[in-house]
DNA sequence: ACCTGAACACCGTTCAAGT
DNA sequence: ACCTGAACACCGTTCAAGT
């Protein structure tokens, strides 16, 4: 086994577990070569570029959301929507960067992430147009993504400045960590419901 | 005024006037010390890092924004809303990156942005609770920058990939760009209106 | 087919030394 | 006070040459 050939699988799940352990910063197709005891030019045979190895990794990220059945009426269609958004969720939240670097993918190859157009789907089977539908998938992704990547700073911060918080451990309301106000699980389902609320519902049942 | 000392406000302008021409790729402390005649390590006597640089340039983008009187009830708080949620996507719109600049500068230094502070006290002018009010600010932020990005993404992609459009100049409806679907004034307005029309509206007037 | 070794053209940051 | 020159420790990418 000491001398298999790499893979383009070993590579992307090695970053994968750089980008976990240690964030994009550390995310270096050097210091992926060198975890992979390689020279850095031999990435580039299994890789076009580090951009198009960034969007396996988000793919991977996700990979194994939005994969259901069709939902059969609106009220399904919704519950579906509201499942898909908080998987998303719930799947970047402990990956550090993860938020930045699906963005990146989205905007690099955005058929590469199959959930994300799942989502798509999804909103027309909740009776949005086709053009409503897709207006509302971007608000809906903004605001995950979003989410996410001010958690993982705040998180950040907190790993850099501690004893911000133990310094009052009687404060009872929002938290905060280095001047934000510790934005979690409540403020995203606020923000969800927020968008879900407003969001048009057409009267016509015509499935 | 060939030997006139270099200033910080040179700096940060010059930093902005390369970012609104080329774009952050080609913000770099060597490139900016070039276009200032100057070695590179000289910045670093007005300027203590890159990132606080940045800061100073996001400030710059939206400096002008959010300087308006305070609203004396409810339906004001909301035009004011609107009218600073439209500045703040005016404003980015036209210089390349400036929604992820802004996006740094928002986790790196949170006060440093007065316009985005100003943004939740409108909301809590509007009605909302303190801790909602924040919450909405962030919702309305990342559909903000959210759009801003997706828009300036496909106009890069448009640059250095043109003729995709020209080929089918009879279709009528959104138009695509290397497989995004254009994302205009119409989807931001959209979206903030469904983000408006789904937030609560507290009955008690105490104003 | 798969990888090495070395190069190319860059980065951000620091710091003694100059003026 | 303000800047140079040079270094330090990095980048992503390419490519002849090896096996």
């Amino acid at each position: 086994m000491v001398c298999m050939a790499l893979t383009r699988e070993q590579v992307e799940e090695t970053a994968l577990g750089i980008l976990t352990r240690y964030g994009l910063g550390d995310l270096s197709m050097r210091r992926l070569a060198r975890e992979l005891d390689v020279q850095a030019g031999a990435l580039y045979w299994h890789v076009k570029s580090k951009q198009e190895l960034l969007v396996s990794v988000a793919a991977r990220l996700i990979h194994d959301l939005g994969d259901g059945p069709e939902p059969h009426d609106r009220a399904a269609a919704r519950e579906a929507i509201e499942a898909l958004v908080f998987g998303l969720r719930h799947a970047l939240l402990p990956v550090p960067d993860s938020a930045e670097v699906v963005q990146v993918a989205r905007t690099l190859q955005p058929t590469a992430l199959a959930p994300l157009n799942r989502l798509r789907t999804l909103l027309e089977a909740a009776g949005l147009t086709p053009m409503h539908a897709e207006w509302a998938r971007h608000l809906l992704l903004n605001h995950v993504l979003g989410s996410v990547s001010t958690a993982q700073e705040a998180r950040r911060l907190a790993v850099f400045a501690p004893g911000t918080e133990a310094d009052a451990p009687t404060k009872v309301g929002p938290s905060t960590v280095g001047g934000h106000v510790e934005l979690g699980d409540d403020a995203f389902a606020w923000g969800l419901a927020v968008i879900l609320a407003g969001m048009p519902a057409p009267r016509a049942e015509e499935s």
